[in-house]
DNA sequence: GTGAAAGCGCTAACAA
DNA sequence: TTGTTAGCGCTTTCAC
């Protein structure tokens, strides 16, 4: 909180504008909404005392009696009970994933002018994050949530904010979301492995606490029993660089013969690729990796990584259209979008 | 613009909860805002009313008259005549940079209580940036901008938004900053080169229309200069991967005996070793590299970067923290803190 | 087509 | 210590 700003020069209100132009509040109001019954003649003057007195309608003000902002928050959600060794903001804010979904939703949202207020939502954060939005700071919520038990996205369907998850929810829920086809993702990179005639797929795969983590392994091992395996060596790991790094060692310490690897982000792939290298693993030559993303990561590692693109511009986009849709009609039917993955071949595999 | 909110279930206003509890609006009030002339008895009971009823207050209605709003606005600014390969909005969230500036602002915002709204800046979007900051929307701007000849810092003082810019502004500005030791850090580099012997270096300098790039640029040739080299090639990039790739060529095709090349950001470093790479340069035998920032791309790089680091998570906080001064204070003389490079040596020097 | 007036939910003088 | 009251600046009926 912080100390009341004092007087200082106030900028001037719609009384003053009124009063220079020689007119009601009301008409100025008018003008400024953009109703239409306004006489051309007087609307000019209007135009005229605005620009002269350089006017701005107050936010609070208006806000108070439209109950609209004219902002949506984005909500980075993670439920208690995860060990990192980042620490949560730097972790979040250093994964390409939140700014490519950032970009993809200010795309839609800046053209509308409406605004992004991101809030970060660690478990001690969550109360005060449900209060933010009763306190009608935004009109709606878009939320990353990703652990299947996450209470978040229900505790907002309880609130009847509108909000857009952006994935499947772990348990259903009335409320609108968008994904990818996770377990198609994953069956590109098992028949890229089988293509290529390798004989001993593994995965690093996600933390299996979340939902992209369960259908992204599933995805992987019900496409390869297609081809035989009955089972498939799988070592998680929490999407981060050196998570990936360490769930590639542990895998390939257990299972040397492992020949592909499907790693289930591109994060967790460059660190994978680190982790071969170590060991004195060729890429592609000895393992081929197939990582999940298509983010820049996936430009940054040497070889460059093959990899399932998701569209996650795209994907927030549609994230904060749904929004929109959502706010402007509280009781619409919730909509769920679901987007196709593609692979995206490069040095990897 | 949304369509305004339909009536639905309203949550409950002071007035209910003073009569929930059979007191007076301002106990409620008082209640809330921590007064502590009040009764502990009444207070108890009032407490008890806010529990039943679920208040919470009104965002709109406390901000209208108490004239905060508990939040600022993390403006990107980019003026216009840059030309870049990507599209504004996934290239600034795509770069660690606005991430690391991100959660150092928030791991001091939050604990106030105190949001963030994210709002990029390009020259169209120029004036709406200043529109929604005269409507009060927030309290205070946290700056980027890194352009010397951006006019945004000078139009934010003239409107007496309190603002704190991510450097040093262009030209003089009674505005707070916060900004590293740029020619200090360059002179590491330069130092590093001397200390390996090289006798050949170059650089990929930033723009020549920002200050880091004038800085570094300026201070990596005046380090060498004392070394007797009077006159070091250089060839600019745009802060991005694909600049530093394409930069890295033209230098090392120009002047293929380069040995030592420091680089003005990792992520033209990334895209320099690509560039290094291709040519059939080893790095470090044949070229020697130095970067700057110490972001992620440094670990991503094989080898890793060795790297000029400032402390962007620091120095973000340090923004906040002027930022909260200059709201609580908005007459108190602009501040500067500057912070000091390190290098960070790995293997690619 | 325009103006007058009520009121959105809250804080902060001021009185009691 | 508590209650009464007057706005904060705007939109929105409702008369005219």
């Amino acid at each position: 909180m912080v100390a009341p700003r004092p007087p200082g020069p106030r900028s001037p209100t719609l009384e003053q504008v009124a009063e220079y132009a020689g007119v009601s509040r009301s008409t100025v109001s008018r003008v400024i909404n953009q109703v239409s019954t306004v006489d051309p003649e007087l609307r000019e003057i209007v135009e005229r005392a605005i620009e002269a007195t350089g006017y701005v309608p107050n936010h609070a003000a208006r806000s108070l009696v439209t109950r609209r902002t004219d902002s949506v928050a984005l909500v980075v959600s993670e439920p208690a009970g995860r060990e990192f060794a980042e620490p949560f903001l730097s972790r979040i804010f250093t994964d390409p994933y939140l700014g490519r979904i950032t970009a993809g939703a200010l795309e839609v949202l800046r053209p509308e002018g409406i605004h992004l207020v991101i809030m970060p939502a660690d478990a001690p954060a969550h109360q005060q994050v449900l209060r933010y939005l009763r306190q009608g700071h935004v009109d709606g919520v878009l939320i990353i949530s990703s652990h299947v038990a996450d209470p978040l996205p229900q505790q907002l369907c309880d609130l009847h904010v509108p909000a857009v998850l952006s994935a499947r929810p772990g348990r259903p829920l009335p409320m609108s979301y968008v994904d990818v086809e996770q377990q198609t993702g994953a069956r590109l990179a098992a028949e890229r492995f089988i293509a290529l005639g390798r004989k001993h797929p593994a995965t690093v795969c996600g933390p299996l606490d979340t939902t992209a983590g369960q259908d992204r392994l599933a995805g992987f091992r019900s496409a390869l029993a297609v081809h035989g395996y009955a089972w498939v060596p799988a070592e998680p790991g929490d999407f981060t660089r050196a998570g990936g790094e360490r769930a590639a060692r542990t895998l390939l310490t257990a299972y040397p013969e492992t020949d592909a690897l499907f790693v289930a982000n591109d994060l967790m792939a460059e660190g994978a690729m680190q982790a071969l290298r170590d060991l004195g693993r060729r890429v592609p030559e000895d393992v081929a990796v197939v990582g999940f993303d298509d983010s820049v990561s996936a430009l940054a590692c040497r070889p460059q990584l093959t990899t399932i693109r998701q569209p996650l511009e795209e994907m927030a986009a549609e994230m904060a259209r749904l929004l929109l849709a959502r706010i402007r009609e509280p009781e619409g039917r919730p909509r769920s979008v679901i987007f196709h993955p593609e692979i995206v071949e490069r040095g990897s595999a």
